[in-house]
Parts: C-alpha cells; sequence; structure tokens
DNA sequence: GCAATTCAATTACGAATGTAATCGACGAGC
DNA sequence: GCTCGTCGATTACATTCGTAATTGAATTGC
C-alpha cells in the first residue's frame, strides 16, 4: 500500500481519532497544514481508492475510518529505509545516530533497557 | 536536497567508486537495475543540475562525481523518518523493531556493544 | 575530408503527487 | 414544490518521477 507523504498526514489524523468526517479532518489540520478542504477531500478520495482508509455513510455525508493499521505502515516505512540505507540490519542505523550524537542520555538509558529486556527474555513470546 | 528512488540508485554506485563515465554507472547497474543506458544518463543529468553530483571533462565525455556526500544524505532521510514516524526520538524506533522480532542476535549483541561504549565515553569526544 | 560512431543534451510522455475548483445530487427551509 | 446550501465526486493543472528516444555535436575510421 502506497501512501504519499500528503496522504499520510491525512491518514495520521484518522489514526488519531476515527471515524472523522471530511469536515473534521479538515478542522484537525487547520493549524499545522495550509490546505483548502477541497484538499483534504482528494486526498480523502485518493486514500479511500487505494484502500487505506474505508466509508460509512452518516445521512448526507461520509465518516471515515483508517483499514490499513498505522503499526504496518510504519513496518513498511522503517523496513524500506533500513533495506535501501543500513543494508537491512538495525544496529549500524543506531551507530549511525551515535556517530552523530544525536542520541540523548533518556535515549540511551531506554536503549540499554530494550537491550537488557530482550537478552533476558530470549526465549520468551 | 531532494534525491528520487531512481536518482539515489546512480548515486550509490558514484558513492562506491568516482568519478565515472556515464557507461560505467550504466555497467555497474547492469544485473540490478533493468534500465536502459539513456535512462541512466537522464538520472545523471537531473542529479547535474540538483547540485548532487559534480561531472569534470575526460576528452570527449565526462565523469562523474558525487558532491552530496552519502552520510549527509543517510542523515536527512533517517531524520526524516524518525520525525515522521516516532516523533524524533531513537528509542522508539529500535523498540518498534524489537516488538516485531526485527532483531538478529547479532544485532542485539551489536546494540549492547554500542550502548556500553555509549555510556562508557559519555564525556570523551 | 566525409561517413559512421559516440556522447551528452534535449525532448517525450504517462503516472503519481500536491493543490484546488467545479459539478451534480440530495436534503432542508420556505 | 422550488430554491439554496452542503456534500462527495469529478475534473483541472502544474510539477516530479520513471523510463526512454531523438538530436546534435564531436571524434574516429577510412
Amino acid at each position: 500500500m502506497q501512501i504519499s507523504e500528503a496522504e499520510s498526514v491525512v491518514m495520521e489524523v484518522l489514526w488519531q481519532r476515527s471515524p472523522l468526517a471530511a469536515e473534521d479532518v479538515f478542522a484537525a489540520l487547520a493549524d499545522r497544514q495550509d490546505w483548502q478542504e477541497a484538499t483534504v477531500k482528494t486526498l480523502l478520495n485518493r486514500l479511500l481508492n487505494k484502500g487505506a482508509i474505508e466509508a460509512g455513510r452518516d445521512g448526507r455525508r461520509y465518516l471515515y475510518s483508517p483499514k490499513l493499521r498505522r503499526e504496518d505502515w510504519v513496518m513498511g516505512e522503517s523496513e524500506g529505509l533500513l533495506a535501501r540505507l543500513f543494508d537491512g540490519r538495525v544496529a549500524p542505523l543506531v551507530a549511525h545516530f551515535s556517530q552523530h550524537r544525536k542520541l540523548t542520555p533518556d535515549d540511551i538509558a531506554e536503549l540499554r533497557r530494550l537491550i537488557d529486556d530482550l537478552e533476558a527474555g530470549d526465549d520468551q513470546r
């Protein structure tokens, strides 16, 4: 499922809360995006055609909900980047960020916790 | 500097080895990409116009070299993804991969080494 | 010197994308 | 019932991208 940049902005709104009418999506974006309502409607329609969202009637209008799960989308995007830039390995990615000092102490602490859990829980699950 | 998908394939070749003539880039891609040589030349030209590469004359032809550093491009792409999908934090990204069991034991071991180094070398550099 | 070859530069063209305006149907108010 | 407003659907249009073919200039072989 290919989602364009602009489309993903709309998806984020729906992942946040749904179902929503076109107007609600527009309203939710009003501060961040300088889009006309017509633009939002176009994007909703394109997402509908792609099957990324679905619409249920609510009287005269539609309420839109995501069909594509954010989780799956995020996984696809992440995997793509990882494959293209880091030969599919996670460690080099983290190394990359660390080399550019993009890791806050909090990041490091959280990473440590993650690693500890992973090593401890090797067989669980 | 905006590099499209197809353009980045060409960049990867030049990052690997440069300077190269258009023909060499084409040859290097022959197995992976089913592109005509004309296509490769178009991409080289677009990259030239964008300033991502530069060309030095070699008699009748040109030899192309990257101007954009891979390092910088990778950082830009990574930061972009991180910002869009993980609120700019590295740890959630790693957590995401770990939740989907995308971490090999090697990954985990390497991550541990990274973390250890980071914690040990807090002030160095 | 002229023809054939070889490059790069220019042009092509359909699909996707960003950004909207317009149209047409349906319901609400008079 | 007719009119007006409100939605979604359709159409629009410039730009970027993927994928090339064509052209034009320089070079090389005869």
